[in-house]
DNA sequence: ACCTGAACACCGTTCAAGT
DNA sequence: ACCTGAACACCGTTCAAGT
């Protein structure tokens, strides 16, 4: 007797996309296997045939996300128009997140479990940042024409180190007007064009 | 028989103590109230005694650390010497959390688990933000010797969110060095003085 | 190749029972 | 007043068993 089912591969991509959103909603340590397997359709176990450990479910999802965003980011440089727009794109990723269901990053969510988290899931957390902060000297020297320096390297780290931190602000206010008026306040300093 | 045993209140302090330790580290979700008691020496079912659910566990540790922590700033103000003296001591106690063990500001922490927590724990969280930002208010109006206006006030947000994600990457970085050029470079731009 | 049920040691929570 | 053991429904993980 059959009932509906997928097709070959779309549990596991289906088991990818939940994980994802309930990371980036509750965390690494509030995922439940049980839970995950439930929204999908499958049994707990099921999951564990995709992948042994939590930790290794994290790894997948934390690796695809910096892979995901490194494309974005990188298509943004090639459609460059002026500073101004570039980051105001750069920008933009991390408030979708609050728009859907006031999300955190997930690589912001899984920096805050760090002690919680395996060896490998902390290198993938560690290789997102790098891609930002290697993309923001990008940003950065192409607006200003200026030279990749060590400053220049600590700005894009302190550019992505504050808007996380908005976005964790303005999530536990539960309020997006609290993201925008924080990153206007960065803008009004001049941390980033 | 007698064994070792605490004075009265102790149990509860020693509690307190383990537990802000354990949710700055690890979070609230990854607490176990299981090893939180075998920590101290009693039983989950004990700590159950003092705190009906986990959820008034972490809500009495965000109250305390408000608390605490608005002691501790506006003893800064009473002793304030120049402006740019005490905004090192308001960094320093961000920094001070990394230097034991790489942990995280307990708010901080929590605002990132804000969905798995009870909503009194949320507004616990907020209390410890909105003192925050009225205490970098005074600062930043003392030492500019300007009015309190929004600015101030978005400004006032905008340094805490930094420096929460300062700390937060930072931390995933497991250096310490991370924060403080972060710090730097806000300072360098002109974020706070 | 993909999925499952049963078992294991964990978890927060409740509650009757101890002192 | 303070602490406990036992029970409950959960959890990640393992593994033999199904198709």
């Amino acid at each position: 007797m059959d009932t509906i089912s997928m097709n070959k591969g779309d549990v596991r991509e289906a088991l990818l996309a939940e994980g994802r959103r309930r990371v980036q909603a509750n965390g690494y340590s509030a995922l439940s296997f049980r839970e995950l397997a439930a929204a999908v359709g499958v049994k707990s176990s099921s999951v564990h045939y995709y992948w042994p450990t939590k930790g290794d479910l994290a790894a997948e999802l934390a690796s695809r996300y910096t892979s995901e965003g490194e494309i974005y980011l990188d298509g943004l440089l090639e459609t460059f128009e002026d500073e101004r727009t570039l980051f105001d794109s750069y920008v933009k990723v991390f408030r979708a997140a609050l728009e859907q269901d006031n999300r955190m990053c997930l690589c912001g969510m899984l920096a805050a479990e760090r002690d919680e988290l395996p060896p490998a899931v902390v290198d993938e957390v560690n290789a997102f940042i790098d891609v930002n902060v290697r993309w923001l000297v990008k940003a950065l020297t192409r607006a200003t024409g200026a030279k990749a320096t060590k400053t220049v390297s600590q700005r894009a780290i302190a550019i992505f180190a504050a808007i996380e931190g908005a976005q964790l602000v303005a999530r536990s206010r539960g309020e997006i007007r609290v993201f925008d008026e924080t990153v206007q306040a960065y803008r009004g300093v001049g941390l980033f064009p």
